[in-house]
DNA sequence: GTCGATCAGACCTCGGATGTTTCCCGTCCA
DNA sequence: TGGACGGGAAACATCCGAGGTCTGATCGAC
């Protein structure tokens, strides 16, 4: 193709090239589309584009903005990608990265979480050994995983994170939580990383976190 | 918004339902459109849109197909949203994450690797030793970390880091590499990576590794 | 059987018209 | 004075229809 995605780049340079910065508004659809030399259907397309990897917002009414452009932010986007293909053979890939990736964030907040986020922690615990539904269950699971995440201090990690997390716990609803001795597990194993965070203990609360995604990764293994 | 939006949705929807698999061929515009129950200028749109996430695959005069679908390749997508903001802040966390996940992709390549994969990464570092532009020696850098990460056998990840990696280095040209013990150091420390992997040594592959990473990550820190 | 021209199908681009939403501002009423 | 109300302008959303261009396949000549 051509103008479409040479708009596309060209919108991108723009940004690249400090011309438009976060938060900024872009010129009105017929002015951009004239300056870049093309008709606003097309330039439409380009900006749409932009819009779903979350570079621009578009707001009706208002005008089109660039976003905050933030790396966790724009990384949001990828959960849709991502969306695609649960329960394939590529969730055991990503699990076997989130395996990485996760203790290693679990020992990074080991050091700087403070007494407040354990606290609230702890409850989140209470509250997931209370859950009564499954969506209930794993929204208190997926909430977990990322506050301890967040509480490593690496924003872009988090999200990352966040992001891989969606797919494997989609594929758990999906499969269906049948054993109650799996949401005990996973309860008792969240307790276990918090005391070690708690304690301020980075290869305790590495270990532990690498038990906990280990045991879901093989499970799932069992299941296939 | 409403119908663009619904519009993707809808053919996500058809993606995950199983109705469109990989390498499928979509009804044509006008076609899908009617189906979908919007215009073709719309459908276009979220057509444009898929495809810069790389979900659909379109062809002028041929038609408009899903894509591979494989989480590697999507993940591609990811570093045309990593070039805004390369040389920021986030760079450091970038790297933070690199140097959680290079290290664990090392030692897996070390339990996986074959001989001919190790001749031909003594090969590369033998090239980036002779290399005399700097854009050379950066390619050379480049594609040994990718050969290594590919060597751990989880493509998933192999994408991921050769993603990662992107940023950074254009940081390292952008900042430029003045220093021509650091040169030096590179080329010795991919050769040490290279015996570990050689021997099948997990652990000091992994060791090297991280010494590697966070070298350059302690190197970007003395020039902020 | 091979090669090249022709043709149909599909996407590409354009321009304009109309609908919808949002924001801003001037007005009116306590 | 201050807040609520309403009108209008601005900007995006959607649609329609008409060419243009590229690709792949067919068909005929050699």
């Amino acid at each position: 193709m051509a103008v479409t995605d040479d708009a596309i780049l060209r919108v991108k340079e723009m940004i690249v090239s400090g011309e438009l910065k976060p938060g900024d508004r872009l010129p009105r659809e017929a002015d951009l589309a004239e300056r870049l030399g093309l008709s606003r259907n097309s330039l439409r397309e380009a900006v749409k584009a932009l819009s779903l990897v979350r570079v621009l917002d578009v707001r009706q009414g208002d005008g089109t903005y660039v976003s905050s452009l933030r790396a966790d932010d724009l990384l949001g986007a990828l959960s849709f990608v991502l969306d695609l293909h649960s329960g394939e053979d590529s969730v055991q890939e990503v699990l076997e990265v989130r395996r990485i990736l996760e203790p290693a964030a679990a020992a990074m907040a080991a050091q700087r979480i403070d007494d407040q986020e354990v606290i609230a922690l702890r409850e989140l615990c209470d509250a997931a050994a209370a859950a009564e539904s499954v969506e209930e269950l794993v929204e208190h699971d997926l909430e977990f995983h990322r506050r301890v995440v967040q509480a490593s201090g690496n924003a872009y990690l988090a999200q990352l994170l966040d992001t891989l997390a969606g797919p494997t716990v989609r594929v758990r609803i999906w499969r269906g939580i049948t054993q109650a001795s799996a949401v005990d597990r996973t309860v008792a194993e969240h307790r276990a990383i918090v005391d070690a965070l708690a304690a301020r203990q980075p290869d305790l609360a590495r270990s532990w976190s690498t038990v906990h995604v280990a045991g879901v990764e093989q499970w799932l293994k069992d299941l296939a």
